[in-house]
DNA sequence: TTCTTATTGCGACCGAGTCGCAACACGCGC
DNA sequence: GCGCGTGTTGCGACTCGGTCGCAATAAGAA
């Protein structure tokens, strides 16, 4: 009998669980709305999600969460160019680094790995001796469908 | 006779009045702040020394100067890494673009200039079809002091 | 099962930024 | 110089993202 989506133990529960950090209902519930993103989801829709599993959820353990998540690196924060006012958007971290492009006219964001930003931050962190925790490249412009 | 520092007219203010934008008492005092500043300053910074200068000087016409001033692309928005809360930090657009630094220990906010940036920007143009209008890469972490 | 301690929900709060409106002043045309 | 239309301003109220203190609660080690 399989479990339900939600009791399956995703990797940053896994994560959290090696570092010895403590879980809980509502822990759970916000780790899997991120884990199971497909866009990048700002606080309130977190929390808005987070409440379909668990209606208990509140905006502060959305932010709390949040926050732990960050000081563990497990997510990233973004800006998105503020695209829909001043909030940040957040996505799981892994792997290498991305670049996100969006569109300041259609609103679409898409992201691009690319092996120059890697050397760009080498040549950082040699040059000026600055050793990178974050590394956040956002670009705004018009993209392929919106450019004319 | 030289005239008081303020009132001679910088280049931001030659270049809105090129654009044919009305020039007032309050926006010369933002300029001139914008102009004169040795540092990274954000909207209430900038406020407190435009008032310096002008008495009267309101909160809104200062959000309201920035935007102007961005939507002329005179001026790029900052985050700096949110190192102090969750504003903005501003910056004269001059010459190419440069990288942010944030030291998360010491605070201190370095530049960069690189031409792997540039080749970056160009080749996310070429292979993404994008068109850049925007680009901010900041790079949080230890400085060389901080290091260790 | 108990006990310690981290976490939670709640509500009040803060600061950044926006907006509508009436008063004002820039600078063009005379 | 002088008036006039329009863009700009100050003001105050508001929204929204995010934080905090506190008492109640629940993890999970012993």
């Amino acid at each position: 009998m399989p479990l339900p989506q939600t009791q399956i133990p995703g990797r940053l529960q896994m994560q959290l669980a090696e570092r010895g950090i403590r879980m809980t209902g509502p822990r759970r519930a916000i780790l899997s709305v991120i884990e199971t993103a497909t866009k990048h989801l700002d606080a309130s829709q977190i929390l808005r999600k987070a409440r379909t599993v668990d209606e208990s959820v509140d905006r502060s353990t959305v932010y709390r969460t949040l926050g732990l998540l960050k000081r563990q690196g497990l997510i990233d924060e973004l800006d998105l160019m503020h695209l829909n006012g001043e909030g940040h958007y957040y996505e799981r971290k892994l792997g290498r680094d991305h670049i996100h492009m969006a569109c300041l006219r259609c609103g679409k964001i898409s992201e691009f790995v690319s092996r120059t930003f890697e050397s760009l931050k080498n040549q950082l962190e040699r040059d000026c001796h600055f050793h990178i925790l974050v590394a956040r490249l956002e670009v705004g412009g018009y993209c392929s469908a919106c450019r004319r």
